[in-house]
DNA sequence: ACCAAAAGATGACAGTTGTCATGCGGAATG
DNA sequence: CATTCCGCATGACAACTGTCATCTTTTGGT
């Protein structure tokens, strides 16, 4: 048999850290070299350890899973990345694609398929949920602007017209005409539901 | 030694599951038994397998972990239970030790946490995460009446006032009252900010 | 330099939301 | 039986939101 495969895994909860390096610890061809718990971490390990697949999480704190995969594209082409959430969101996926990530996998799907995920882009194939993929092909583009989603993302959270006009240095107006698009965009009734409509579609 | 502790799990996510597993299959003194992906299954597991220890995830399909952990109080007493979960929220831990759990385990900790908290808590000790034990003591009871919390729910949901009134048979007014006195309740600006709290304490 | 598209601002208007004082009727308690 | 409390309703008012039409200022492309 060949050299092992050398895996860092990148997962804000520490014990699902720990859990899913045991997990892959058990298969006799697949080696965890490095952890961290969140993206910054994640680029310092893969600098030193080079390793050939990189699993992370999308929501973590200090970097995001995404930017990470972006970063890891661009300053190290060679590793391939695997995207491991909880989140069936079209939007998601996309973002992970355009980053260059090679991999989407969800934590609903059975433990055997991260091994299987993480052989399969080590020899340079994509592997991606396939009901996950079938929506994002035929679903809808993000519609949403840069702006609009600032302003919405900030309306979700509780903060009225004028704070989120201050944080932004727009006046009220502004931001009541960004809301305004962006809840017609969604086909939302308020600000709430528009900003439970582009959570939910990964757009937020 | 003696013969192994014997475990079940149950966590909706399979990978988790799976990964879970892997991780108390290192330990030489503990034996997982039975899986399950949701409360339901965990009982039909529980009534065949009789563990020694029960870990469970809180949020979960067919049946939460804390009714789960209820139902095992009242018809195994002998099976201890684990709630291991994501959300730090006085609120659930109250209820969880409600519902006769004996450990309180986040999935922020480290992962060698898990067994020896499996450990501790088959020997009859209580374990719960010592932060949150002390904002839960100190912290502040629910302060929300059943109504606002209904109302509350819904507004957060991002409906207007009059759906809320048709879905629960209330005057539009009584609602506008409902979540003016849960937000000043919670000491939020508005009702969005007034959910957003809640939820984080596990009131809602 | 020119034009068109964007980003942003303004103002007006209706509808929704948050607050408060008050009123009504049915338990519950004495 | 009277009293009090609670759940619910009403009405009034100010503040905030959502929608639109219109306008200015950048910005980018040719």
């Amino acid at each position: 048999m060949n050299q092992k495969l050398r895996v860092i895994l990148a997962e804000d909860q520490s014990m699902i850290l720990g859990a899913l390096a045991a997990l892959l610890e058990t298969e006799p061809d697949i080696s965890v070299v490095g952890r961290a718990n969140n993206g910054r971490e994640a680029l310092r390990c893969i600098a030193t350890h080079m390793p050939d697949v990189l699993v992370t999480d999308i929501e973590m704190p200090e970097m995001s899973g995404l930017t990470l995969a972006a970063e890891v594209h661009q300053h190290f082409p060679r590793v391939r990345t695997v995207i491991l959430t909880t989140f069936a969101r079209a939007g998601y996926l996309r973002r992970a694609m355009d980053a260059g990530a090679q991999g989407y996998l969800l934590k609903d799907r059975p433990a055997s398929e991260l091994s299987d995920c993480i052989r399969r882009v080590s020899r340079g194939l994509r592997v991606i949920d396939p009901e996950l993929a079938a929506e994002a092909w035929s679903g809808e583009q993000d519609p949403l602007t840069e702006r609009e989603r600032q302003v919405l993302w900030r309306a979700g959270e509780g903060k009225s017209g004028g704070e989120i006009a201050q944080e932004l240095h727009l006046s009220e107006g502004t931001v009541r005409n960004y809301l305004s698009e962006a809840i017609s965009k969604l086909g939302a009734a308020n600000r709430v539901e528009a900003a439970r409509i582009a959570r939910a579609k990964g757009w937020l």
